[in-house]
RNA sequence: GGGCCCGUAGCUCAGCCUGGUAGAGCGCCCGGCUGAUAACCGGGAGGUCGGGGGUUCGAAUCCCCCCGGGCCCA
């Protein structure tokens, strides 16, 4: 036993305020907990793994939000389909750009003020509060927009728990003998000493630097050179070898008296630069001949760390290295202080130099230069001996990009550095394997991300700062061994004593007994790159391997998603921890979403003055619009932020709300019970419209369920908002209208309201995960107080079953032709400037399709009361063109040649006879006639034919055939459009009076001529359709009625008045 | 320089996988409707589907090249 209450008919549309309702109704009832307890529940687990935001600010961007909501809507709708879903959401805490926030907030400059001055324990205690601030703003924020997951226990990689987790991932590296120390060239800041990871390198600029071209004499031959380029004169101290293409084609070429060796690709240019325009080309051959060839260095006797270098110089075969488009094809080699030369390095075995310290200043190793600042002082300095040795074949300057410091804006540099790795390459085989067990939505991230794995590198795990998991090797003071330690147990084990928090500078106090010599053991300084915690959150999150259980009956991840960015970041890092660690992938199934771009499809950047602020989003969009408009976007693909966008979504909801406004309305009038009446047991009772809609919602159930479940969200709010603005609003709340409007109890109205009743009821279903406050207050507020559900909350119900063999695809086809001819009706009738309010006698359809005729006819009653039409009429085309007038033009030069003399009563026979004339034309093709007994032949050449319809009938081309409208009305059809008229006029007065719904009244209607004989002989009509207990044809007695008004119909003026039936 | 993605109406985007007469919304113009109402609906104008080749009876759709933008690398 229920009833649709009207509480949602009475109310004033507020999105702000019924979301506000529904936050405090969730947070009043705890709908969260209800709803996690009931999905723990269920025997089918559902591992979501939440990619955890960098908690480095206090508002999350409009990506922030749109990754949060896809993977709100995924979990709500695996809830409402009966999984045990884990929700954790988690926050990434460390890494150095949290450092630099903080060095900024205590004016910091220079790294070694965070040991001399603040002290290392109050850094961390600083960048821990500064993480805890953020965490807290952003749960906030990620609450504001409806986000569903555990609030109160996120993961946090910062906690000591979760520290020992990573260790414990270092150490099965270290066990299966992938961890080692090894030299790596990596940015370097000499300002604030340190070095750069890959991502922070992100800025450049336009800077000035040497262009030089040096002369390396070959070994052993006179005035013979190899002719290198370089703009970092810097790193010659640290030359080892000079590297060419195999492939490319070299010559030796004279000038004056010397011979040089360069590329021939680059001969004309770099003469060209250097000046010299008499030069003979004396050999041509490939570079591999060159491989072997040694030479020396010109400042040799002048650089200490030469003297062990001097025994690689020679030219080494390095294709990777060298390019025809720029240089001489000859490319000077320092590994200290160049990636690919570091590499090629190690490829032959050439030892790693670097002589540039930690300041930007030459070490002692470089000699001479010992001192010197490397972009200035050096530069010149080594110039200036190359010139005097005559070393120099030409000297400029070159403006190139140059990376800087994102901080501090001062030039970076190259520098071979010691530090850990784990050595991945080596599981690269296992890593590709495991990445074919995913599944990749869409198929195009699977790809990138194979691609990726193939230039597979190992992995730089240390970091020389503070604020990170601490790096958990301990070295021997006296014998050098190095022993990794998994847990604070293994601490205790070895002797040392259980830190009271496990980062800088607690755990560097830990001092353990060397296993080895009995030595004492202290830890290495590094903290480890801040990828590596989010990579091991699969399991840390779950407390592995401290407790066991969870992630053994959790595991594996079901569901990832993540912007496209991270195929290289955490997709990355957690398949390369799921392989060190358990040699599997962690995750089954992922999805990558887009990035949030501004209007104009720039990134969002509070630099760049585009950022949209997300408590001023929230201010002025309702959540569940933003929630429902980026759930459109392609999920993949980038998302233009939009206003204008976010404002037409607004229009939807509009929509929305006055659907189930409606439906509250009138239901809630007739004391509709849904408990009692439904699509089943009305099942005979069902109009074709009803079957209809039946048929369009379970189409939308099979798409949303086939669209969740290959990971497409915005397929299924597309489907849903198609559903309920189109075929719901658009459509078939127009066609049952009149049903509605009944007032007597039928069962045509119930099954109208039985049918409405379902396609609401599972639409709202299906949009709770997409839309939760609009679908929780409509739910508490209509169907809830209906008494047909009971639950506290809609998302604590079931997501309503696909049914299939509802879908009558016949049927939805006919109404989609019945649509296409009321549309050219509507069409016609607005040519012809006739309103929808005055009915038409008669449609004619002339089908040009199979089944067009048989879709009319069922679908005739629809096209009716769509069109307002009297009458369909389906015929075939004579009949339409008996109707044409046809109309035809004498064509002189072709009538002159032929008739002569006859002209002039042949010209007075084509205007007489026009009609006559151009229809035999038209269907013979040929007219004969008689001209003062002359046979006369005409054919259509001789006139321009012209057929027109009768200004009464307007056709239109459709693609089922041309459908014409007759738009001649008679008296009746013209009375009826006159009462439809006043109708509505009385109508709005009863709206601008305020009377309800359901009151009854009594009219008068003072009008003229025309307007008189209508009212009169439609006067049964209006007073049904008004509610006019009585109906008087007269201006109300002076003071009688309670609202007045005078009208305009057509230009024919009425006077309307109105008061409420007391009788 | 490389891998991947995007480029369709003035604007925002569907359609492309599985080839068959170019779609929606907004804006604009014209009209209508109105007991869902500070709403709503219909009609019209508007497009070399980034450019060029190819396959095909037929290409926005499949293939190749180029241009512009993005992500990730170098």
């Amino acid at each position: 036993m229920g009833r649709v209450p009207r509480i949602i008919s009475s109310e004033r549309y507020d999105q702000f305020g019924l979301e506000e309702y529904v936050k405090k109704y969730w947070s009043e009832r705890n709908v969260y907990g209800k709803v996690k307890n009931k999905s723990s529940k269920s025997p089918r687990k559902f591992y979501f793994l939440d990619g955890p935001p960098y908690a480095s600010a206090k508002s999350i961007h409009v990506g922030t939000a749109w990754n949060k909501i896809v993977k709100d809507v995924v979990l709500r709708y695996h809830r409402m389909a009966g999984y045990n879903v884990w929700d954790k959401p988690g926050y990434d805490t460390h890494g150095l750009p949290i450092e630099v926030k903080i060095e900024q907030q205590l004016g910091i400059k220079v790294k070694r003020e965070i040991e001399e001055r603040v002290g290392v324990e109050r850094f961390i205690e600083e960048c821990k509060a500064f993480v805890d601030e953020n965490m807290e703003a952003m749960t906030r924020q990620f609450k504001e927009i409806g986000v569903f997951m555990d609030w109160e226990e996120p993961y946090v990689t910062y906690t000591d728990d979760y520290i020992e987790s990573g260790w414990w991932l270092i150490k099965r590296a270290w066990e299966q003998g992938l961890l080692y120390k090894g030299y790596r060239v990596l940015h370097w800041c000499p300002r604030c000493e340190t070095t750069l990871a890959d991502y922070e390198v992100s800025e450049y600029k336009e800077l000035e630097d040497p262009s030089i071209y040096v002369k390396f004499g070959v070994e052993g031959r006179d005035s013979e050179y190899l002719l290198v380029w370089t703009t970092t004169p810097w790193t010659l101290p640290a030359n080892a070898f000079v590297m060419a293409h195999p492939e490319l084609t070299y010559v030796k070429v004279r000038v004056g008296g010397e011979t040089y060796i360069l590329a021939k690709a680059r001969l004309e240019s770099v003469m060209r630069e250097a000046g010299i325009e008499d030069y003979e080309v004396l050999a041509e051959f490939p570079g591999r001949e060159l491989e072997g060839l040694r030479y020396r260095h010109p400042l040799e006797d002048l650089v200490d760390a030469q003297k062990e270098l001097a025994k690689w110089h020679m030219v080494v075969m390095a294709p990777e290295a060298v390019t025809p488009h720029e240089g001489t094809g000859l490319v000077h080699s320092a590994p200290g202080h160049g990636t690919v030369d570091y590499d090629v390095a190690q490829r032959i075995g050439v030892p790693v130099v670097s002589l540039v310290d930690e300041h930007g200043r030459m070490t002692d190793g470089a000699g001479k230069y010992r001192g010197l600042y490397f972009r200035r002082e050096a530069n010149e300095a080594i110039i200036s001996d190359l010139s005097s040795r005559g070393a120099l074949l030409h000297n400029s300057k070159i403006i190139h990009r140059y990376p800087v410091c994102w901080r501090c804006k001062t030039p970076l540099l190259l520098r071979a550095t010691s530090q850990w790795f784990i050595r991945v390459t080596s599981l690269k085989e296992s890593l590709l394997r495991e990445a074919e067990r995913v599944e990749w939505q869409p198929g195009w991230a699977k790809t990138r991300f194979v691609n990726m794995l193939r230039e597979l590198r190992d992995w730089v795990i240390s970091r020389q700062r503070y604020w990170g998991i601490p790096l958990p090797v301990w070295q021997c003071g006296s014998c050098g061994y190095e022993h990794v330690v998994g847990d604070v147990e293994e601490i205790v084990k070895m002797g040392g004593e259980r830190p009271e928090n496990l980062h800088r500078p607690w755990v560097d106090r830990v001092r353990l007994r060397c296993p080895k010599c009995g030595g004492d053991m202290s830890r290495v300084p590094d903290v480890l790159d801040v990828w590596f915690d989010s990579g091991v959150s699969f399991y840390a999150s779950l407390g592995y391997p401290k407790k066991r259980e969870l992630w053994e009956t959790l595991k594996p991840v079901d569901f990832i998603v993540e912007g496209h960015d991270q195929i290289r970041g955490w997709f990355f890092s957690l398949l390369r921890s799921g392989v060190i660690g358990f040699n599997r992938t962690p995750y089954r199934r992922v999805l990558v979403h887009g990035f949030a771009l501004d209007e104009q499809g720039r990134e969002m950047h509070k630099s760049l003055g585009n950022y949209v602020d997300f408590d001023d989003l929230i201010s002025k969009v309702p959540r569940d619009v933003v929630r429902f408009w980026v759930l459109q976007n392609t999920v993949w693909e980038d998302l233009r932020f939009s206003w204008k966008g976010l404002e037409l979504m607004r229009r939807d909801f509009n929509i929305i709300w006055n659907v189930f406004s409606f439906a509250s309305t009138y239901m809630g009038l007739d004391g509709f019970d849904p408990t009692e009446n439904n699509v089943e047991s009305l099942r005979d009772s069902l109009e074709i419209e009803d079957r209809w809609l039946l048929s369009r919602l379970a189409g939308l159930k099979k798409i949303y369920h086939e669209s969740m479940a290959e990971l497409k969200p915005h397929e299924a709010a597309r489907a849903l908002r198609r559903f309920i603005i189109e075929d719901v609003s658009h459509w078939y709340l127009r066609i049952i209208r009149r049903r509605v409007w009944e007032d007597a109890d039928t069962p045509s109205k119930r099954a109208a309201y039985a049918t409405l009743y379902k396609a609401l009821w599972e639409w709202l279903l299906m949009a709770a995960p997409l839309i939760p406050f609009t679908s929780e207050y409509l739910y508490v507020k209509m169907f809830k107080e209906a008494g047909s559900h009971s639950e506290e909350s809609i998302h604590l119900h079931d997501i309503p079953a696909r049914e299939d063999d509802v879908i009558d695809s016949r049927l939805e086809e006919d109404m989609e032709r019945a649509k296409m001819v009321v549309e050219a009706v509507l069409s016609a009738r607005n040519e012809a400037g006739l309103k929808l309010r005055r009915p038409i006698r008669r449609v004619v359809v002339v089908p040009s399709a199979a089944g067009v005729e048989e879709a009319i006819k069922s679908m005739e009653e629809i096209i009716k009361l769509m069109a307002n039409a009297k009458e369909i009429e389906i015929t075939d085309v004579s009949s339409l063109e008996a109707t044409r007038i046809y109309r035809v033009e004498p064509v002189y030069s072709s009538l002159g040649p032929k008739f002569k003399g006859l002209m002039p009563k042949v010209l007075k026979l084509l205007e007489e006879k026009s009609e006559e004339i151009g229809r035999a034309i038209s269907e013979k093709g040929v007219y004969e006639g008689n001209v003062d007994g002359e046979q006369v032949v005409l054919t259509i050449e001789d006139v321009k034919l012209r057929a027109e319809y009768p200004e009464w009938l307007r056709v239109k081309a459709t693609p089922l055939g041309l459908v014409a409208i007759d738009t001649r009305l008679s008296k009746s059809e013209v009375f009826e459009g006159i009462a439809r008229d006043i109708v509505r006029r009385i109508q709005a007065m009863r709206k601008d009076a305020g009377y309800n719904v359901e009151d009854y009244i009594v009219a008068w209607i003072k009008g003229e001529g025309e307007i008189l004989e209508a009212v009169a002989s439609m006067k049964d009509y209006i007073q049904r359709e008004t509610r006019a207990k009585e109906l008087f044809l007269e201006e109300p007695p002076a003071g009688e009625a309670e609202v007045l008004r005078e009208w305009d119909i057509d230009g024919d003026r009425v006077l309307i008045g109105l008061k409420r039936y007391t009788g």
